[in-house]
DNA sequence: AGATTTCTGAAAAATTCTCTTCTAGAGGAA
DNA sequence: TTCCTCTAGAAGAGAATTTTTCAGAAATCT
């Protein structure tokens, strides 16, 4: 038998070939590894959500005698893991070396995201969400080269919580376009971070003219455009990459998805309900194609 | 009761009021704690000298309901340290409430990221690494409903560090297409979390007959697609909202990124100062920074 | 030394755990 | 649709663990 292998290794391994419990089960053992595999079947089960003979099958499948066989892999690997004093947890990813690439993008990341929250001011975020759970105001959404993909994450989102939710294109001719469709109150939701798009600058000036609300995702040091912000999020964008890292934009991003959902929550709800049978027909529809 | 005290200090606390028989125990789960205490009342038993009797009566002595009670404290201490002292940040916003969505999400997205890198293969992102540099190799990339920005971000940067990249339109309908024009050797980078799209596993059993090595980024719970794939990138995407959270999939997409721009850096410089002057040329693009 | 108390482990009883079997049900194929 | 295969949990049999009981052994006291 390959006993070298490690159960969450055998786990893993074999991820792709497990059935919907099984997985559900893995996950639970994985999470809180190893201890969440250390209580009786019955517990690990109950953790789970699934029965315990998904549990005992699942041993088998992964090479055990039976579940007891596995607990007693799981601490032989502990004891192994705590008398190694070289096996330390203040790495990331604890397999790979700490100059690895993956730690050093997490470090990065972490200090990012520490002093992002650190300077955040709760008011605008507040102020923010109310303006975006407003349904008397519309909103566009508009992102530069490489934030695009931000402006196309936080607009599929809005679309599915609320009405009046527009995604402008990224090409700079067509905006006087858009500019056109605004009106006094509307939120124009800009993404721009360095290198800052001097046409982004021009819209924001537009828009400002006809009395629409600008919010601003930026980096620490400020698109220019924060000139005519009504409310701007100023995150770090520090990573050890030629290009900046734009994971906490999209947790603030996400955050303030949340809390426009959790504000409006009875029409967000009845939104996805309408969506999931959008879905269910256009599975139908395909059946017959 | 002294809920609050480790098993080992409650050893120690009244170790001069043991026994004989339960001095020569407590050693031996002192020896090698906690491990030693995580087996059978048998198993810890035999391996103190002790009758089982003896365990079970210093269980009641040091204050727990019995032997079971016991361990189950020894695996929440356990699970206590392993734990992240980096996740443990009382509030990232400081300014905010901690049961404001800013933290409440941070908490989460802090506990996706340890967990999920916890359990990363380095080989894994390494071994996907040496595929995307590999010139010989053109890249395809696909996402779905809601991933389609992570694979646009992807694509948007790959496209800078090399050439023979392509997006895949979202639209499935038209994917017969795209498969037209891979060959074997190349790679498909997938994105799909749940709700998991069906022709997504067609499009990849597609490439896979095609020899086309599949990259996935996939939830915890595993896209179907990952039975195909050559690779897969499992991440945690809990969130205290009604979506799930990408913010550890742009993580190791932007890592990734920054190992193949490392790997191939003479080229992708190159390319960078070839688009800077592209810029430089349509004038897309000022510089304020 | 003898009496008393405390300790210890064997054995049995009670409980819990683990595994096997079986059926309902989901999902896919014809 | 209808059939088939695979999956998942309920139920129960069997095995283990844990606890209790109890009697002998050891320690302590008078």
């Amino acid at each position: 038998m390959r006993q070298d292998l490690t159960v969450a290794e055998r786990i893993r391994g074999r991820f792709d070939r497990l059935t919907r419990a099984e997985r559900q089960l893995a996950n639970t053992m994985l999470a809180n590894y190893p201890v969440s595999g250390l209580g009786s079947i019955t517990a690990v089960a109950e953790t789970s959500g699934v029965s315990t003979p998904t549990v005992a099958r699942m041993a088998k499948k992964l090479g055990f005698v039976g579940f007891p066989d596995l607990q007693a892999n799981l601490r032989a690997e502990l004891q192994a893991t705590i008398s190694n004093p070289i096996a330390k947890h203040d790495r990331w990813a604890e397999n790979a070396p700490d100059t690895h690439i993956l730690n050093r993008f997490a470090d990065a990341v972490m200090e990012n995201m520490r002093q992002t929250l650190g300077q955040i001011n709760p008011d605008v975020f507040n102020a923010v969400t109310a303006l975006l759970s407003d349904r008397g105001r519309s909103v566009h959404v508009v992102g530069g080269r490489i934030t695009r993909s931000l402006a196309d994450y936080f607009f599929t989102h809005m679309q599915v919580i609320r009405s009046g939710v527009t995604l402008i294109a990224s090409n700079s001719n067509t905006w006087p376009h858009y500019v056109l469709n605004m009106k006094a109150g509307d939120v124009l939701v800009v993404f721009d971070i360095r290198r800052y798009e001097h046409d982004m600058l021009r819209l924001a000036e537009m828009a400002g003219s006809k009395d629409v609300k600008l919010v601003l995702f930026t980096d620490q040091w400020g698109s220019p455009t924060a000139k005519h912000a009504t409310h701007s999020f100023h995150s770090r964008i520090e990573a050890p990459s030629a290009w900046d890292s734009s994971v906490v934009i999209l947790f603030i991003v996400e955050s303030l998805i949340a809390a426009v959902q959790t504000a409006t929550w009875e029409e967000t709800r009845d939104r996805m309900r309408a969506l999931e049978v959008l879905f269910d027909q256009t599975k139908l529809f395909r059946k017959f194609v």
